[in-house]
RNA sequence: GGUGCGGUAGUUCAGUUGGUUAGAAUACAUGCCUGUCACGCAUGGGGUCGCGGGUUCGAGUCCCGUCCGCACCGCCA
């Protein structure tokens, strides 16, 4: 046995015991003839004492060490003289007898403690050194403890965790696919799986009728803070359900993390809010409801005073900063270049104060009465010292516009604190989604997902119209997971195929075999999919889902610290019949 | 595919209008120090200013190109 004890399990009540801890060394401190080591392990520090007066060659030996030379340390525990109230173990300290060096270290390229002085760039080239400090290391520790969780939950509903395969049929619609050459079938390839969509679909034809996964999913496109190519998602489906009953089971999963994860617990049900609600009142699809601000639309209390700005658009909509109205000409400034940033898009953005004395200031000032404008503030709620903030165009870029004004409201003014979690549910998404390029239909979810009964007949006449039976749930602003009830009527899902712009062929040469399955007898069934690294990071209070991830990847996709993708020998390209055509990779 | 920011010591950064030997902190090394825990004090070593080209008497600084990193838009059923 190498140790007995962890570095950060001994307390005071263990003082008197001889132990033998191994570790990493954090830090040395030489004081004279004395040498104090912090040995760290993943359990925490514990600091052991080397005296000149009791044995000077150990002493001289600490003295050699080295950050993050790996030691065993045997010793007594005793209670420290003067204590730190800082750390777990800060009351005692183990006096050393024997002291043995397991590895030595090359000196580190930044150091290993929280506040490191390492970039991520650095931080992720030597991710196994990034690993050491506990910071990322507790993001591990909460995302294992949250996948105990979910399985003990999903387990005890009566869920089934069943492996779906990683090398699977490419599928035009949708991401785009990771594909994989087959060296036994030349010129044909695999696809990594986008999500086990089709296969979960199945499992419930099988009669499996609670399944779930903690499934690693593949999407071959450009990266995000919250984006990964590889990434991993709690993938459940459920047989015989209905809308109302998968919201259920994965509110409860949700409140059941929260509750054994976070130590929250939430009473009440999720909020919910329709798709047209939510783009309506917040102008997204995963509203953050961390804060109110809710959007007013002003049309009626602003059109036909001839101002063009606002006469011109198709929609005048503001939201209501409480009590900014003492925000100063800069800090509106700010705001106005932000909406001005490429990346937003707007051309401007008109302000009203409404001063604590009751009179109006706004940059409209010229086009309307005050009279007028307090209509605006009547329609808005404003009380005197509130700020009122409009922006006009185009209803659905507008709102996309005024939503990321709103977000950054919310930042300036301290509302998206990162300990308090407002989840929701947003349902009745639309079914499709029309594509001006391409001129048609495209599946908003998928093209598995069940059209809301009531809007069937619209199928046929509007289907723009036509609500799904889709949710999504959200926490703080993200998009956590989504779901639907599925098809799984085989002449509804050849209609689906049809508005989708299938050919009967193209449907059954991509899904031929979901659609022979679904003639054997498939039962209603519905599901949901988490998406778990963000759900991590969200509890986690972080931005990014790359500190949830042991080894992510950089924004382009490589992985700097092993450096892949790589080329790979011409003998392995001839194996699986690949010609790279260098030139044209070169032009591209 | 596009936009923005960045790349200077092991690391994190500063570097003014283009001008003397490119600095600070930290890390590292050596010495002193017996209760430190962000220890302290002293001394020291450490630079392809991402790379290539250009302008100039002179470039870390200006221009062009390029590579890399980060954030975002497009994209992500």
């Amino acid at each position: 046995m190498y140790r007995d004890k962890t570095c950060g399990e001994l307390r005071i009540s263990d003082a008197g015991q001889k132990v033998t801890l191994a570790g990493w060394v954090q830090k040395t401190r030489k004081m004279g003839g004395m040498t104090f080591v912090d040995i760290r392990d993943r359990y925490g520090i514990t600091q052991a004492v080397f005296n000149n007066e009791i044995d000077r060659d150990l002493t001289d030996k600490a003295n050699t060490l080295g950050r993050e030379y790996v030691v065993r340390i045997s010793g007594t525990v005793a209670e420290r003289s003067s204590k730190n109230p800082n750390i777990p173990t800060g009351d005692i300290e183990v006096i050393a007898d024997s002291l043995e060096v397991l590895n030595t270290s090359e000196i580190p390229p930044f150091t290993i403690e929280d506040n490191t002085d390492g970039g991520d760039d650095l931080r992720m080239k030597f991710r196994y050194l990034d690993l050491r400090r506990p910071c990322v290391r507790k993001n591990l520790e909460l995302r294992h403890k949250m996948a105990f969780e979910i399985r003990r939950y999903l387990d005890s509903e009566g869920f089934l965790e069943i492996e779906t395969p990683i090398l699977v049929k490419s599928t035009p619609e949708g991401a785009r696919d990771f594909v994989v050459p087959s060296r036994m079938n030349p010129g044909e390839f695999y696809a990594l799986p986008q999500s086990p969509q089709i296969f979960k679909q199945l499992l419930m034809v099988s009669g499996y009728d609670r399944y779930f996964q903690i499934a690693k999913c593949f999407r071959d496109e450009d990266l995000r803070a919250d984006r990964q190519p590889e990434f991993t998602q709690i993938d459940c489906e459920m047989s015989f359900v209905e809308q109302e009953d998968v919201i259920s089971t994965f509110e409860g999963l949700v409140k059941h993390i929260f509750k054994y994860v976070k130590h929250i617990d939430f009473t009440e049900p999720f909020p919910r809010i329709t798709w047209a609600d939510a783009m309506r009142l917040y102008g997204s699809d995963k509203p953050d409801i961390r804060f109110g601000m809710q959007f007013v639309e002003l049309n009626d209390v602003a059109k036909g005073f001839g101002f063009g700005v606002i006469d011109d658009a198709e929609l005048a909509v503001g939201i209501l900063a409480e009590g900014c109205a003492s925000w100063s000409r800069k800090q509106i400034d700010e705001l106005t270049e932000f909406v001005k940033r490429p990346q937003v898009g707007a051309k401007g953005l008109i302000w009203v104060k409404f001063e604590p004395d009751g009179s109006i200031k706004s940059s409209v000032g010229k086009f309307y009465t005050p009279e007028q404008l307090q209509k605006w503030g009547e329609k808005a709620g404003a009380k005197p010292g509130d700020l009122l903030l409009v922006m006009t165009g185009d209803a659905m870029k507008v709102r996309k516009q005024l939503c990321e004004l709103r977000l950054e409201m919310g930042n300036r003014l301290g509302l998206r604190d990162k300990n308090t979690f407002a989840p929701l549910w947003v349902i009745d998404f639309p079914l499709f989604e029309w594509d001006d390029e391409t001129q048609r239909f495209y599946a908003m979810h998928h093209p598995f997902t069940s059209p809301n009964p009531d809007d069937i007949p619209l199928l046929d006449t509007d289907p723009g119209k036509v609500r799904a039976t889709a949710y999504d749930i959200v926490v703080n602003g993200t998009e956590l997971g989504g779901g639907s009830i599925r098809i799984h009527n085989s002449e509804l899902q050849d209609k689906m195929f049809k508005l989708l712009g299938f050919t009967p062929e193209r449907a059954h040469e991509q899904f031929g075999f979901l659609m022979n399955a679904f003639k054997y007898g498939a039962p209603p069934h519905g599901g949901l999919a988490l998406g778990f690294d963000r759900f991590v990071s969200i509890l986690a209070g972080l931005d990014t889902i790359r500190d949830v991830i042991a080894f992510p990847k950089n924004n382009s996709g490589r992985d700097t610290m092993n450096e892949s993708p790589s080329p790979i020998a011409q003998e392995q390209l001839d194996e699986l019949y690949l010609d790279l055509r260098p030139h044209s990779i070169k032009d591209v």
